[in-house]
DNA sequence: ATAATTTAGTTGATATGTCAACTAAATTTG
DNA sequence: CAAATTTAGTTGACATATCAACTAAATTAT
């Protein structure tokens, strides 16, 4: 079997993964994949910055400032440019994120138990270190 | 470690794949990474149809149909319809195809090598195994 | 046989993700 | 200190991915 593509593996999973989130979030908060992994950092630290958050998810800027453009027209999140680095906007939660929390987190987390559902601890390990030897490995070659 | 989000690891991990697969892919044949997973199969399968292919990789029809459509205006492949089933569409390739066949699968081999670097057969095999079991867990949650 | 349902594929709408070009602010360098 | 470079973020262009609504053909049920 180790003459299987990975990446058609990697690829599969990631997209079930994000279409059931998309479909969880999108009935009870009108939030999709790629808005709900924003907003659960942004949650983990209030007024992070932009690029900050680029770098925890290896995303493009322009992706992650159209996302968090949308959470904001959407009033989970506030941006405020930074006085000490005037490019730089700080992100911050707003009431109704604030307030919603709770109920968000038991979402977050209840998908994620189902991912690891019959995974036993060192196998999440495994999973976990093997898909960052990947990124490495595939940082790695030079196009 | 194994309270970490595998969801955010396979993210990255499948984002890391297909910008090398579009940067390396781009300047030999201008291809980016669906289409070049398509090619991938119609080359192992000439005479494939459509939601075959959606089978094959999960992906939606419409998605799959624009991006077989893209690899048509790019004179890779053509589609026929299926005399024995009117709604269906045969895909063949091209004789600019099958030219390139060798190079195509020199780069693709050369990339899958590459994300297997430093795994050994067992390694891959489990990571293979987990991806699957992570998938039938995420297929398994009703929203 | 005809009506109802399912299947294969297309098209429109909307969001993500990337790249490149851009602005503006901060930092480095000479 | 002034010029050059880097950094943070935005915008436009373009392809993917999904969903929903649609057409047309095949299958099934009555």
């Amino acid at each position: 079997m180790s003459n299987h593509h990975i990446g058609k593996y990697l690829s599969i999973a990631h997209r079930t993964h994000t279409k059931l989130i998309d479909k969880i979030f999108k009935s009870k908060f009108d939030l999709n994949y790629g808005q709900v992994f924003i907003l659960s950092k942004i949650y983990e630290n209030n007024s992070i910055n932009q690029h900050k958050l680029c770098d925890e998810y290896s995303l493009d800027k322009a992706g992650v400032g159209r996302i968090l453009k949308k959470l904001e027209e959407k009033n989970f999140i506030k941006r405020k440019s930074d006085p000490e680095d005037k490019r730089s906007k700080k992100i911050y939660l707003t009431k109704k994120s604030k307030n919603v929390k709770a109920m968000f987190f038991k979402l977050f987390d209840k998908i994620e138990e189902q991912i690891k559902k019959d995974l036993s601890k060192e196998e999440i390990d495994t999973l976990i270190n093997l898909l960052k030897k990947v990124q490495v490995n595939l940082d790695t070659l030079e196009g």
